[in-house]
DNA sequence: GGGTTTTTCCGCCACC
DNA sequence: CTGGTGGCGGAAAAAC
C-alpha cells in the first residue's frame, strides 16, 4: 500500500475509552521522526457511534465502511464482549481479512475475531478470566493463557486491556523495527518491552510479596548491566537469596527461568543496535553480553526465527512500507 | 554439526 | 500441620 498504513479500530457499546485510547496514542499520533511512512487512524463503530462507560456517547468518524481497505483492524474488548457480535460486524471483519488486513484484538475483543471463524485451529490470547469461556465456545481455538499476546501473522490477539499496549508496540516493532518502537514507548513513558506470562498478574496481585521487590531489583540491576557476564548466582546475590530460592521465586513471579529471561533481554537489546548501528555482529554480541557471537546467533535464531544479519538487512531495505 | 565442559534447573529431603 | 527456605545431585541446557 503506497502512502500511509491505515489502522481501523472497531468500537463496541460500553467501551471504556481506555483500550481505544491506547490505539489512539500509538497509531493516531504523528510518527516519532519526520518524513517516515506512518499510520492513519480511523475510529469506527457500527451505526457511527457507541455508548461509553459512565453514560457518555461517542460519535465516530466511520461506520463499518471504515474497515474497507484498512491494513490493520483492531477490536478492543468491552464487558460482555462474549455476546455474539452483529452479523454485519462479523461480515465486515471477514471482508477486511480477505482483503489482506491483519486482524488484531485486545482483551475480550478476541471473541469478535473468534466469531468470524478465522481463529479456528489457531493460537489466540484473551483475558485470563474469559479464557475458559472462549475455549468452551470455540473448542478448536488453542487458547494460550501464558502470554501477553499471540502473533499468528495475519491475526494477533492480546490478553488483557493493558496487554493491548504491549501488542500495539509489537505491531510498530514489526512494521518499523525495534528502534522506532522504542522511541514510541519512550514518548509514552512506558518500558519498551514486557515479557511473558499474564501468570504474574493472575495470582494475588494485591498482596505484594516482599520477595518480588528483591526479584525486580535484581532484574533492574541485570538490565542495566547487560554488557557484563551475569550468572544466576550473581542475580541471586543481588536479590539476597540463595540460588535455589531465587530460581523458585523468579519462575513464580515471572513465568520463565532466570537464564531464559536474561537471554531474551540480551536479544531484545541487540535489535536496535542491529537496526541503527554498523557494528559487526560480533561487536553487538559482546555489547549485549553474549560471550561469543556463536552463542548470540544461536539464541537470536531461536527467538527471532532469523539470523542477526538477515534481520538487519530486512530493516535496512525499507520493510516499513508494509 | 558434533562432542566436551560448565552452568542452570528442578525434584527431593531436611529444617525451621 | 502448613508454608517457606536452603542444599544436594542427576538431568537438561548453555557455552565453548
Amino acid at each position: 500500500v503506497a502512502g500511509s498504513h491505515v489502522v481501523a479500530v472497531l468500537l463496541h457499546d460500553d467501551t471504556s475509552g481506555f483500550t481505544s485510547g491506547i490505539v489512539g496514542e500509538i497509531f493516531g499520533r504523528p510518527a516519532p521522526a519526520a518524513g517516515m511512512p506512518w499510520y492513519t487512524l480511523r475510529v469506527c463503530a457500527e451505526g457511527g457511534g457507541v455508548t461509553m462507560i459512565g453514560g457518555a456517547r461517542l460519535r465516530t468518524g466511520f461506520d463499518l465502511d471504515g474497515l474497507v481497505n484498512a491494513d490493520t483492524v483492531i477490536v478492543p474488548g468491552v464487558p460482555h464482549m462474549s455476546d455474539e457480535p452483529s452479523a454485519a460486524a462479523v461480515a465486515a471483519l471477514r471482508t477486511a481479512h480477505r482483503g489482506g488486513a491483519r486482524l488484531v484484538s485486545i482483551c475480550s475483543g478476541t471473541f469478535a475475531l473468534a466469531a468470524t471463524g478465522l481463529l479456528d485451529g489457531r493460537r489466540a490470547a484473551t483475558h485470563w478470566a474469559e479464557a475458559a469461556e472462549l475455549s468452551r465456545r470455540h473448542p478448536s481455538i488453542i487458547v494460550d493463557q501464558d502470554v501477553l499476546y499471540v502473533d499468528d501473522g495475519d491475526i494477533i490477539t492480546s490478553a488483557g486491556q493493558a496487554a493491548g499496549l504491549d501488542l500495539c508496540l509489537h505491531l510498530v516493532r514489526r512494521d518499523h523495527g525495534a528502534d522506532v518502537a522504542n522511541r514510541v514507548a519512550r514518548r509514552m513513558v512506558i518500558p519498551p518491552h514486557r515479557d511473558g506470562g499474564q501468570a504474574q498478574f493472575i495470582e494475588a496481585p494485591v498482596n505484594a510479596d516482599p520477595a518480588d521487590d528483591r526479584i525486580t531489583g535484581a532484574m533492574a540491576w541485570a538490565s542495566g548491566n547487560l554488557a557484563t557476564p551475569i550468572t544466576v548466582a550473581a542475580l541471586a546475590a543481588h536479590a539476597r537469596m540463595s540460588v535455589r530460592g531465587f530460581q523458585r521465586h523468579f519462575t513464580r513471579c515471572t513465568g520463565s527461568s532466570p537464564i531464559r529471561w536474561l537471554i531474551r533481554q540480551r536479544v531484545h537489546a541487540s535489535l536496535p543496535l542491529l537496526e541503527t548501528s554498523d557494528a559487526s555482529v560480533e561487536t553487538i554480541a559482546a555489547r549485549v553480553g553474549f560471550e561469543s557471537a556463536v552463542t548470540f546467533r544461536h539464541h537470536f535464531a531461536r527467538l527471532m526465527r532469523t539470523s542477526p544479519s538477515t534481520y538487519r538487512k530486512t530493516f535496512r531495505s525499507g520493510r516499513s512500507a508494509l
